[in-house]
DNA sequence: CAAGCAAATCTTGTATACAAGAACAGCTAT
DNA sequence: ATAGCTGTTCTTGTATACAAGATTTGCTTG
């Protein structure tokens, strides 16, 4: 499949998973030839990649895949903490009886995580469903809306929890803080969720780990990339 | 000024003053020849416009100004306000003295709408200092990246508080709760933050009164905007 | 050999021609 | 009169040619 948003979803994926490196360069003209496609629409693509912070745009040169900012990591982390945190208490503090279905669909997220961990390979199906558990407490909560808005700024976070999440051990301690959420709100116990969330989103964010490891992939202040141009500015 | 960025601004500007009405055509060839420029980079602030929710795009038959989406305001105020009594609450919290840099920005933002009030055809200024106040608090928190984050979704909520603030009684409400919060901050009285600000960012959210006297600009779900491709499908 | 200039060759940005779908007008047939 | 077809004329979507800037290459010159 090459439309557009197929395009999209593809390159989106690359960069995510790393297979497409920080810093890698992609030409409007390579691409066009690799999807068969005329620049014009893939041009579009390439606007919509910038917008959500996987490339950066230096005009009249040419377009990179960005280092992950660790800044807008951690501005993405406190945004998630605080509603969340909000979202979840909310929920745990309703009188009126939770949707059955939403509660369900909680619970078997949870279950196929469990299965996910045995498996070898399991962290990219994990990541999914763990972007699908957040994402069904914003559901049960009607704030999808506020978790597509936080999701179009997800390139830094995103590939910064990939790198983390290397280390097996750390699924099971995420898949249990989830059960702890999930029974929390069941359990109508607004008590320790605060700390309960902040932690698990927080967890250990050890900019020291990826620094030593991952250093390549990072945004370096001192780099050059000062002349980069980001689309949302409004003046 | 008729480069892109130009373009966007002033489109945007006629949408959010109503100058374009809710429901306007907006035609690529029509704009091309009114700003003396081809449809590709106008097709490019069209999608940008698109995003920010400003238009509706229906494939191959249109674009429209977009109808103010009640519901999307609704979920931005909660996202305001949940997230600004969090970063007020630690502004009045710290231990740390404050930038006085800053805090003299806010007072003179505040002294500054003082003026406004007194003039006739405030609102727009008003507007744009009101703006102005609530983006220095997130720079005094070093949370201007969620700001503008959050401006990039600012469409509908924009127009409905233009629509508000057309009685002009509101205006010195709202700058007194300026200075509440700004007191609150300075004197570091973290107490009633959160009564005020979640006051502050609601004041009297009375969808009745914009549907009985704009129900002509808003987003009536019986209407046919059923078709509409919205910009922020990912998966 | 090195510095500097110039031209060739990259890149993205823009204009324009063409394709394809949707809406509409107007005809025809019943 | 109205349902239905058909061609025209809108619209946006795509391909491609061209413009303009940035970079690199390579020659020239000291």
């Amino acid at each position: 499949m090459t439309s557009k948003a197929g395009i999209l979803r593809q390159l989106r994926n690359e960069i995510l998973t790393l297979e497409l490196k920080p810093g890698s360069i992609l030409s409007e003209t390579a691409l066009s030839e690799r999807f068969q496609i005329s620049r014009t629409p893939l041009r579009d693509v390439l606007k919509q990649l910038a917008h959500e912070g996987y490339i950066d745009v230096y005009p009249k040169r040419g377009n990179l895949v960005s280092y992950i900012d660790l800044e807008s990591v951690e501005q993405i982390i406190y945004l998630r903490s605080t509603l969340e945190k909000d979202i979840i208490k909310n929920l745990a503090s309703h009188t009126s009886p939770l949707p059955l279905r939403g509660v369900l669909e909680l619970k078997e997220i949870l279950d196929r995580q469990e299965e996910t961990i045995q498996q070898e390979h399991a962290h990219e199906a994990f990541l999914q469903l763990d972007d699908a558990f957040h994402k069904a407490l914003f559901a049960l909560a009607g704030r999808v809306f506020l978790w597509d808005l936080i999701q179009q700024s997800n390139a830094h976070y995103a590939r910064y929890r990939r790198l983390h999440l290397l280390k097996k051990e750390k699924l099971k301690a995420i898949l249990a803080e989830h059960r702890l959420i999930l029974d929390s709100v069941i359990g109508r116990d607004a008590e320790k969720i605060d700390e309960i969330v902040e932690h698990h989103l927080h967890e250990d964010i050890n900019a020291a780990y990826l620094l030593e490891n991952f250093a390549e992939y990072l945004n370096m202040p001192s780099f050059d990339s000062s002349e980069s141009v980001n689309a949302n500015s409004k003046s």
